[in-house]
DNA sequence: CGCAGACCTCAACTAAGGTTGAGTTCGATG
DNA sequence: CATCGAACTCAACCTTAGTTGAGGTCTGCG
């Protein structure tokens, strides 16, 4: 039962992706698999997790590679615990609040600009190349959508 | 002063548009120029407005195809006026709210499953397919990101 | 007039995140 | 042992939103 892998066909009717995805999963990096003698995958029960936390990254807007560095910080020495898997959904919580706060922001500023009809290149926040210049001073822009 | 066209250079520095993007969105049918008898773009003042419409838009998560048929619905017989502007711009703000308020159930769901430390296929909220599949039901899931 | 810099077109390329298809091989069942 | 679905690899293609480059033309200033 421990040894118990499965099939790419398994794997992708529990975990709802495409055996294309899984294949590029693998490739990207972010899932691993063993081989039969006869060359085919095999997979451990585990991916199925990690698989789930690729897309409920991808929901919150995480881009695969970020991801890939989250899943690289997983101990391979030993199976991912129900810790290790709360450690890494945690690391998206401030993005995904980040990312609410400027919507929230933009969707202000549109008020503001419904109201005065503008979406003028000067002087509008919405659309002020001076202080998007600004706004790209600290850190990425990957948020901005 | 009426007759006053812009170059393309002149368009891009002001509204901080590449003009290889001035080009593409031509292209994409989301503005329009005159032509002089050498075959250069001019651009009337009006389309600064535009392509702050269009920077505006993207910011909202708008895909440029629904960026364009929103400008379509702007009168072709004058100049768009402010409530012109109002009238599109208004129509983002739905979109706007909506994909806020899908964050922010995924910012609730997040929270519970770090509780959970699920992640799991089977009866996880952030991570079923059925409700996956459930939501697909109506409506694009172009939001989802 | 001459020349630099801006502009033209068209094709090809980029990035992310995969999907699709062709041609071939596994593996489990009858 | 034949067969058929599932799996394999590799290359090509898809979408979105543009950028880049090659090769050639305009426009305006001196």
């Amino acid at each position: 039962m421990n040894a118990h892998l499965m099939s790419p066909g398994e794997v992708a009717a529990r975990s709802g992706m495409a055996v294309s995805a899984l294949h590029f999963y693998e490739r990207e990096g972010l899932i691993s698999s063993t081989r039969t003698p006869g060359n085919q995958r095999r997979y451990r029960r585990d991916v199925l997790r990690r698989l789930g936390f690729i897309r409920v990254s991808q929901r919150v807007g995480i881009p695969l590679g970020e991801i890939r560095e989250a899943l690289a910080t997983l101990p391979e020495s030993r199976t991912p615990t129900k810790q290790d898997w709360t450690r890494l959904s945690r690391g998206w919580r401030s993005h995904l609040d980040a990312r609410i706060e400027q919507l929230e922001r933009l969707r202000d500023d549109l008020d503001g600009c419904i109201g005065c009809g503008c979406l003028s290149l000067r002087s509008c926040t919405l659309n002020n190349p001076g202080d998007r210049l600004a706004e790209q001073g600290p850190g990425p822009v990957r948020l901005e959508v």
